[in-house]
DNA sequence: GTGTTCACG
DNA sequence: ACGTACGTGAACACG
């Protein structure tokens, strides 16, 4: 069989995947996503072709693309962004250390030189496969040269392939036929004038009634159109000329050195260590199958099955000697499966039994009170560890999440790779979709190696998220907020919330009566039968069937958006039909449904507060969320009269009072903020009073409404466009409020500045408690995600500092109430607002201790306010 | 799986 | 000129 190469058109398929893959970045800010894609598609072509030879075109000084995507229509480029620009070189430097070779010759178009090689190829009897993201090279395909075009369509990679006889059939010519048809129509962005008034049209009629330029103009008496005989005879020059621009060269003087291409030996560990800074795991574990024995070879011979109970019970009676002990335990819902225990002689994996259970949490229970800890989620494994203090524990998935609060995934696997170059079996790979208990049926082997692996990266990992936390002044902010909030939650979460299953039934069923009545209404207006709950029929129904004006927004059709249909909804009384309907389908299907289904066999709802997700340090809730339940409308507030303090309780209710903006007073520390907050009074009016140079008690409603939207706007990162949006107000109207807003508050434009300075000299803001968010959107050519990462950076301190605030808060009621032994519980969390199960006759010891340490959690240069209610409800405690 | 919409702070 | 307010999660439709 004939040997085969690939050929890879360098700039141009990186330029594809710049444009087709979406923007990544990794901890460094360095943008990837171009390698990202060239990497996918390169591993894809070579896994299909299996070639004996690679190599990979670059043309050598290249400002621009001679054949660029987004050129310019004038034939002037535009310039590389800087986004892609930076990828090139790393992206050389990935192919060497990947021995793939690298062709490049100073004053040589890649294309040429692909082109050369091509034939080159063919000649010595060799198949080429040409990849390129460019249709030009299509001339150079013949029955033994392959052209590859990958395709991005949504987010998958498909190849078109071109022989010769697949371009004819592509574009009724033949390859020599398309430089001809090319150099009549012309191409601005490759600066080939082509004949003028030769269109696409033009030009292929032409070439397939005459088969070629020169028998074109040995026709050219019989071309019947006027314009275009005339423009052809006179251009005849140019004709010429354009064709030999758009030819490409054949004949460089260029060999390729065979022995250095042979498309092997990829998988190095200079190219390991690149992917690995560019954060590109899954491409990592294509490394894994050559690498892995090297990297993981040692630390799997370490592991030992501990076979009885009571060898367990002695290696952690043991364990209680080390210094450090990695701990991850096998456990899904209230079942423990097994225990891997990460000591300095090696990994300890038991493979625990029902029956071992009280004996197993008394031995940890008592390992845990002096042994200093470090594990992997440690929330899921308090159940089984002593919860007297925190002081020993660390969870690296907490640490990571501190170090880099952006990212997605914080598996054991990628903690391992990211922060100890690590690369060891995952969890997908090793369970799939299995049950813990199929799995430890199925494969205990595996298992075993799973959560031995785990232990030892929790060891492992340890010390250096220890040493990244200190050096990033982080390690108060784990040590005093984060670990100590981590046992809050699981109590929190353990205790759940009381909520009346027959009362929520009772008001999903009166919300589908309405919703029937209405539904057939909306039908009848409309004169059509339509899902109501498709944005695509709906948009199609209103402005189409029904010819209501009110034009496009999104991508696939019609916004009908709420703002968008509340503007119509006076003259369209179907639209304010919608509206209601739309209100009630959500609180039936969100909160009446999907709140039900969450009711436990104790009556109560067990949500997930999540430690570890939002980028600026706020905790979030899943399955179910109840950090949205309503609370705007009266219909939908109504549903917090379901949630109730079981027997004997109450509840009480506490929340900050504009804590973002007392943070942002003391932050700026602006005296006008500070001193309007000293002034105890309602902080919008005051603000209205100063902006608008009216008298505090002659403020408008008006005004006072203008003067809060632009205080919340300030918090989020002001913007004209976006205070404008909100208040109905024009651009202009939004920029005088804010600038006015400014000329009040001087220190808090500086301080937004000042914000936005910090973020792109540093990369990443922080907050009081030093939380960092890093902001790699600043640093982007486009002015849409820049904007963004300069509200970002306004934002992410104010919001993250407030979050700081209640964690320390949180943590110091939840001790308060466990020391005074109480028994009344922390329960919610809603960003700025505590929920307390309070047993009645401790009602106000609980206001006490809730009051004080809320107020007390920080010392800012203003109060902090605390509204607090009881009820026998949450919607009465609100 | 992605996009749209909408609930909360 | 560009065209969004910051941070979340759930339901639903649709390809």
């Amino acid at each position: 069989m004939a040997e085969k190469l690939v050929l890879i058109d360098g700039h141009s398929i990186l330029n594809r995947a710049f444009y087709g893959v979406p923007d990544l970045s990794n901890a460094q800010g360095l943008h990837t996503n171009a390698i990202y894609g060239f990497l996918n598609i390169m591993f894809k072509i070579l896994e299909e072709e299996r070639p004996d030879y690679l190599a990979v075109a670059f043309d050598v000084h290249a400002p621009t693309f001679r054949h660029e995507m987004y050129a310019d229509y004038k034939g002037t480029r535009k310039p590389m962004p800087q986004e892609l620009r930076e990828q090139v070189p790393v992206m050389k430097e990935l192919l060497q250390a990947m021995n793939v070779v690298i062709v490049e010759r100073a004053g040589f178009e890649a294309d040429d030189l692909l082109g050369t090689l091509a034939r080159k190829a063919q000649a010595a009897g060799i198949e080429v496969s040409l990849v390129s993201g460019d249709r030009d090279l299509l001339q150079i395909a013949t029955d033994h040269i392959k052209i590859r075009i990958p395709k991005t369509k949504m987010g998958k990679t498909e190849i078109e392939d071109y022989y010769a006889q697949d371009v004819q059939k592509a574009w009724q010519v033949t390859p020599q036929q398309f430089i001809e048809l090319k150099a009549l129509m012309g191409d601005t962005s490759d600066n080939i004038p082509g004949v003028p008034k030769v269109g696409a049209k033009t030009a292929e009629a032409l070439m397939t009634q005459y088969g070629s330029l020169d028998n074109i103009y040995a026709h050219v008496q019989e071309i019947s159109k006027k314009s275009i005989r005339e423009s052809l005879i006179e251009n005849k020059e140019l004709a010429y000329l354009s064709r030999d621009l758009a030819a490409i060269k054949t004949d460089c003087d260029i060999e390729l050195d065979y022995e250095a291409a042979r498309a092997e030996g990829y998988y190095t560990k200079e190219a390991y260590l690149i992917l690995k800074k560019l954060e590109f795991k899954n491409l990592l574990d294509r490394f894994d199958g050559e690498q892995t024995a090297v990297e993981e070879g040692g630390i799997r011979d370490s592991f030992k099955r501990l076979e009885s109970l009571s060898q367990c019970l002695e290696t952690l009676k043991r364990a209680e000697e080390a210094s450090l002990v990695g701990l991850l335990l096998a456990e899904e819902g209230e079942s423990l499966f097994g225990i891997a225990l990460s000591l300095d002689d090696g990994v300890y994996f038991y493979e625990a039994v029902p029956e071992d259970g009280e004996a197993l949490s008394g031995a940890l229970a008592r390992l845990s009170q002096n042994t200093a800890i470090s594990t992997f989620d440690i929330k899921k494994q308090y159940a089984y560890l002593c919860q007297e203090s925190t002081e020993k524990y660390f969870d690296i998935l907490i640490g990571a999440y501190l170090l880099n609060p952006l990212k997605s995934d914080y598996s054991i696997e990628t903690i391992a790779s990211e922060h100890l170059n690590l690369t060891i079996p995952g969890k997908v790979e090793t369970f799939g979709k299995l049950k813990l208990s199929e799995a430890f049926e199925k494969q205990p082997e595996k298992c075993m190696e799973y959560y031995c692996f785990g232990a030892y990266v929790c060891a492992a990992a340890f010390g250096v998220l220890r040493d990244k936390l200190k050096e990033t002044q982080m390690d108060q902010l784990m040590d005093e907020i984060e670990m100590p909030l981590s046992l809050v939650l699981y109590d929190m979460e353990k205790e759940g919330v009381e909520v009346r299953r027959e009362e929520l039934k009772a008001y999903g069923d009166a919300l589908v009566s309405r919703i029937e009545e209405l539904e057939k209404s909306i039908h009848a207006q409309a004169g059509v039968e339509f899902n109501i709950n498709s944005p695509k029929q709906l948009g199609e129904v209103l402005f189409e069937t029904m010819g209501i004006p009110g034009g496009k927004k999104t991508k696939t059709g019609y916004s009908t958006a709420a703002d968008v249909l509340e503007k119509l909804a006076e003259e369209y009384p179907i639209v304010k039909d919608i509206l209601e309907y739309r209100g009630l389908a959500k609180l039936k299907s969100t909160y009446a449904d999907g709140l039900a289904a969450y009711i436990g066999a104790d009556h109560r709802i067990h949500t997930n507060f999540n430690q570890t997700i939002t980028a600026t340090g706020r905790i979030s809730s899943t399955e179910p969320n109840l950090q949205n339940i309503p609370m705007r409308m009266e219909l939908g507030r109504r549903i917090r009269k379901v949630f109730v303090p079981k027997e004997g309780y109450e509840f009480m209710d506490a929340d900050y009072s504009q804590i973002e903006l007392r943070v942002l007073a003391h932050m700026s520390g602006d005296e006008q903020l500070i001193e309007a907050y000293k002034m105890d009074q309602d902080i919008h009016r005051i603000t209205a009073a100063k902006v608008f140079h009216t008298p505090f008690e002659e403020v408008t409603d008006l005004q006072r409404r203008n003067a809060k939207a632009v205080n919340f706007g300030i918090v989020y990162g002001i913007s004209s466009f976006g205070l404008s949006q909100d208040l109905s107000i024009s651009k202009k109207e939004a920029a005088e409020y804010i600038s006015q807003y400014f000329a009040t508050y001087p220190k808090v434009k500086e301080f937004l500045d000042g914000l936005v300075a910090e973020a792109r000299q540093k990369g990443y803001v922080t907050t009081l408690f030093h939380r960092r968010r890093p902001v790699p959107e600043l640093s982007s050519s486009n002015f849409m995600q820049r904007s963004f990462g300069e509200r970002v950076a306004m934002n992410s301190p104010i919001q993250g500092t407030a979050a700081d605030i209640i964690k320390i808060a949180m943590i110091r009621v939840w001790r308060a109430l466990r020391e005074a032994g109480l028994k009344s519980k922390l329960i919610l969390q809603v960003h700025d607002e505590l929920l307390i199960e309070t047993l009645k006759e401790e009602e106000e010891q609980v206001r006490k201790i809730l009051s004080e340490n809320m107020k007390s959690a920080a010392d800012l240069a203003v109060t902090l306010e605390v509204d607090l209610h009881t009820g026998e409800n949450w919607y009465e405690a609100k």
